[in-house]
DNA sequence: CCTTGGCATATTGTATACAAAATGCAAGAG
DNA sequence: CTCTTGCATTTTGTATACAATATGCCAAGG
């Protein structure tokens, strides 16, 4: 994301820890709801229980985990309102984010987002889901990095992986997957344009059909992610 | 700030130390930018390393501190750009939680929020800064609560718990103080005819009003809060 | 005079032992 | 038969000992 600091990114030992749990929990190795043994996971992590505990304490900060006192700890499993409520803030974010970006644009940034586009929509074209979604991410990551603002980044981020522990890879259909190409051809309009409020609109809504679909897949599907939330 | 549950309340020791830390640093006797060394805090708070190291790392999670690996953890020194990004984003979500407020909003809730508007003009009149400020916020957060969003109001009060920690009873002018109150009455005019957008657009120059205050004061005052950022 | 290497000290990181609390089960009372 | 009550076990919470790392000082070399 960053890209420009590299000093040997040696990991401590929490850090690292709380990597391998978050990826636990992400593929759904640790499931919505489940209740964490520090004991056993230790074991499985090859560290002892005060590392392991700080990492408990990060994920709980990032949202991934509640921590019930004398109860240990558990994946959190995200409510329908919870959802709903963090794609709201999404939206919020990431209009934010449009409306620092037009006024630091350059020529040359737009330039390089108007080639991510086409890559994107060749990747449509290609019907190739994992390429697409990565040049999107691609695409949205770079306007956040536009907007210059430290804390919406961390904010967003934090968000993004509470959301990603949810495991949506949101029934994609056709029509909405084309929907959402044509949106972010506009987006980049609005960029170029220099157009501050169409552009928040524009990725606002973009959030909302997102949330739409994930929300639609939570109702449809018996999903296993969906709990009842934190507090059944 | 919800007040329906009270189950004792009885605090873990390391949410009391984080809590008891949090002050220290609001109240400016652990300053910005100040190494904090374990064991003399151990000390000064009664408890253990271990407890003390899990409070470190929920106020590293709130923003508060930095934890360097094997360096330890010091107060946050917030830049200039630290507390433009921080007010820009509370700028999103205090708009969004007014749009979101717009759609649940009930007549009574409105005779409530007048009735606090007129309360605050008793203050401004007779110019009870402490009262004013006390009111003011029960305002917002009677905003906040009506947008019914865990992760906005979660999001909100980790940031406003941040930028407290800079101490700035902004220098509240005269004409500063009449136009904030003004604000407010339209705020709430705009509020009780269901206006999202001139609501969230309100909100939004209202929180760069008070950017523009703070940073004023960061430029002004040779203020020991500006320690040139957390990477000098 | 400045730099560099190595040592002593201080500080943080990790493991583990002990304490406190919760959980589950079984026995007995209603 | 259900509900309580007490105990054994498990699990979490805290303190502390030991290990690893960083820091500061001093001396030797350039």
């Amino acid at each position: 994301m960053d890209g420009s600091t590299f000093p040997i990114a040696r990991l401590t030992l929490p850090e690292a820890a709380a990597e391998r749990l978050r990826a636990l929990i992400i593929e759904g190795e640790l499931a919505p709801g489940a209740k964490l043994n520090e004991r056993e996971l230790c074991e499985r992590l090859g560290v002892s229980r005060t590392p392991l505990r700080e990492a408990f304490r990060m994920l709980a900060a990032d949202g991934l985990l509640v921590q019930l006192p004398n109860r240990g700890a558990q994946v959190v499993a995200l409510s329908r309102e919870d959802v709903r409520g963090a794609f709201e803030v999404m939206g919020a974010l990431e209009g934010l984010a449009g409306e620092l970006a037009v006024a630091r644009v350059t020529d040359a940034d737009i330039a390089d987002l108007r080639a991510l586009q086409n890559q994107m929509e060749v990747t449509h074209a290609g019907h190739d889901l994992p390429a697409y979604y990565r040049i999107n991410r691609l695409i949205h990551d770079r306007l956040n990095a536009l907007a210059d603002n430290a804390v919406l980044k961390q904010t967003y981020r934090t968000l993004n992986a509470r959301l990603h522990a949810l495991r949506f890879r949101s029934n994609l259909n056709p029509a909405k997957w084309d929907q959402a190409v044509a949106e972010h051809r506009s987006m980049i309009e609005a960029l170029a344009a220099r157009d501050g409020a169409a552009l928040r609109d524009l990725l606002v809504g973009h959030l909302r059909a997102k949330q739409q679909a994930v929300l639609d897949s939570m109702d449809n599907r018996d999903d296993k992610n969906l709990q009842g939330g934190t507090r059944p």
